[in-house]
RNA sequence: GCGGUCAUAGCUCAGUUGGUUAGAGCACAAGAUUGUGGAUCUUGGGGUCGCGGGUUCGAGUCCCGUUGGCCGCCCCA
């Protein structure tokens, strides 16, 4: 047994899982990039006041924090947020707008282990600055829906859900509610479909019993699930805000249906998110099945820029982890069974036949051809083997009997069939066997 | 932080009421096989039975503790 092991919540990645792992990096990147996304990235390490200034202390639980030889307090990043706003935020003046930026990278969470939850792990950010409108959430959802297509999955497999802050405001605000009670009531409003009317009791501990009839008209407002039902929940005469905000949501679900997204939208105002400083639309992505956690979440946070990078600056952005995402992939059969196989596997003699191939096999790879070959000598039978397990579509089969005819064998794997060609010819004749036919 | 559950080879697992030197399959390696395919056969390497203590003539097996994995609660940026 080994003496040393990961730290707990710590993962090493062999070969075949770092496959799976960069395979779907790739195509998130590939995404963001045809969404027109810049790819940025940031240090690990930061500031510890980065996270203290966002969340506030007890946030500190969560974090893996430590004082540095400088004696400063630094914290490993838990979350992707708070670095990118720093980064727009000083140069906010001098960035084309909108921004739409986009990062792969590694957080660290100090939590208990759980199904889809580590404490090191991946996220996908991305997020568009400048942007006030809802023409920035069309482009973001376009853009977290399309993370998941790409890997082949469908709207039998995920949703977004979709919910909006802002119009809890306004709604929570007409019935009376100061900004106190509002931010309490939603963040019972988060609990509720987990926790039930338990979710209620911190709102009721804080404020006294909610009335019968304001707690039926928030169970309501909670179930809506379609842009009719919020419509008219509003009411035909709705205050000038709601109107304006009302016409927003057209405008999202328009665009995002024009896209031909909306089979993978559902309306529901059951969503608010935890987190405070959310301002306006937020969404979150589910497996259909509910067997698994949130995949993806984001929202708009117009204010924190402003806090943490010193520009004003609204701000829309989401994230996808690594770990629940790929547990989803695997369940639906859509994770790649990758193992990269050389495109050339060569078949040596012995040692003299060994210095011929050496030049062409240097030569190959410098082309950008995988090339494989057995490090030690291996009796011809073994080497055909570790041709065939290899993948490798072709073999070049340098023998003492061909050297000596000055030529070189081929061979096509997938065939079985052979020809010979000059040994000087061996780079053209390789090129050409891809190029096919 | 709390609860449940598990821990024997790289992987999947056997291991009898506590009894000799802890096993199998897969994987890996060598040979059969010095010029042609994933096979077969033979052989081999690989274990402080998670770790520590206790009971016992004797512990992989029973007891206590501890560490770690998995699952859930709290939390989830």
């Amino acid at each position: 047994m080994a003496t040393f092991q990961p730290l707990p919540g710590f993962r090493d990645f062999y070969p075949e899982d770092l496959a799976k792992r960069t395979h779907i990096f790739r195509l998130w990147r590939q995404t963001a990039a045809a969404f027109g996304f810049a790819e940025y990235d940031t240090p690990v390490l930061e500031p510890l006041d980065l996270y203290r200034a966002k969340s506030g202390d007890e946030i500190e639980a969560q974090l893996f924090s430590f004082t540095d030889k400088g004696k400063r307090e630094v914290a490993l990043r838990p979350e992707m947020t708070p670095s990118v706003c720093r980064l727009v935020g000083e140069r906010a003046g001098a960035l084309k707008r909108p921004i739409k930026w986009f990062s792969i990278a590694e957080f660290y969470r100090y939590e208990r282990m759980q199904k889809g939850r580590g404490r090191c792990f991946h996220q996908f950010n991305a997020d568009v600055f400048g942007e006030p409108g809802p023409e920035a959430e069309i482009e973001l959802i376009a853009l977290l829906v399309q993370c998941m297509r790409a890997f082949g999955l469908t709207q039998k497999d995920f949703c977004v859900r979709l919910s909006d802050r802002n119009l809890w405001f306004h709604y929570l605000g007409s019935l009376g509610l100061d900004d106190a009670r509002i931010r309490a009531l939603l963040g019972a409003i988060d609990k509720y479909e987990r926790s039930g009317h338990e979710a209620f009791k911190p709102y009721e501990d804080a404020f006294g019993p909610l009335p019968e009839g304001l707690k039926d008209k928030v169970l309501a407002f909670l179930a809506i699930r379609s842009f009719e039902e919020l419509e008219s929940a509003l009411g035909a005469d709705p205050a000038a805000g709601t109107a304006a905000r009302l016409a927003d949501w057209r405008k999202l679900l328009g665009g995002l249906s024009a896209m031909g997204l909306a089979d993978y939208i559902q309306v529901d105002l059951g969503v608010v998110r935890g987190l405070a400083y959310y301002t306006g639309f937020v969404f979150e992505a589910f497996d259909r099945k509910g067997e698994l956690r949130a995949l993806a979440g984001g929202g708009r946070y117009d204010d924190l820029v402003g806090k943490l990078g010193g520009s004003e600056l609204p701000a829309v952005g989401f994230a996808i982890g690594d770990m629940t995402f790929a547990l989803l992939l695997e369940e639906r059969g859509l994770s790649p069974a990758v193992a990269a196989a050389p495109d050339v596997y060569c078949v040596i003699g012995g040692e003299a036949e060994r210095r011929a191939a050496f030049a062409d096999i240097h030569r190959l790879r410098s082309g950008g051809y995988r090339v494989e070959y057995p490090l030690k000598e291996l009796a011809f039978g073994k080497q055909f083997k570790a041709a065939a397990e290899s993948g490798a579509r072709l073999a070049l089969i340098y023998g003492g009997d061909e050297l000596a005819r000055g030529v070189v064998k081929m061979r096509d794997m997938g065939t079985r069939t052979e020809r010979e060609f000059p040994a000087s010819e061996v780079e053209a004749s390789v090129r050409g066997f891809f190029a096919g036919p």
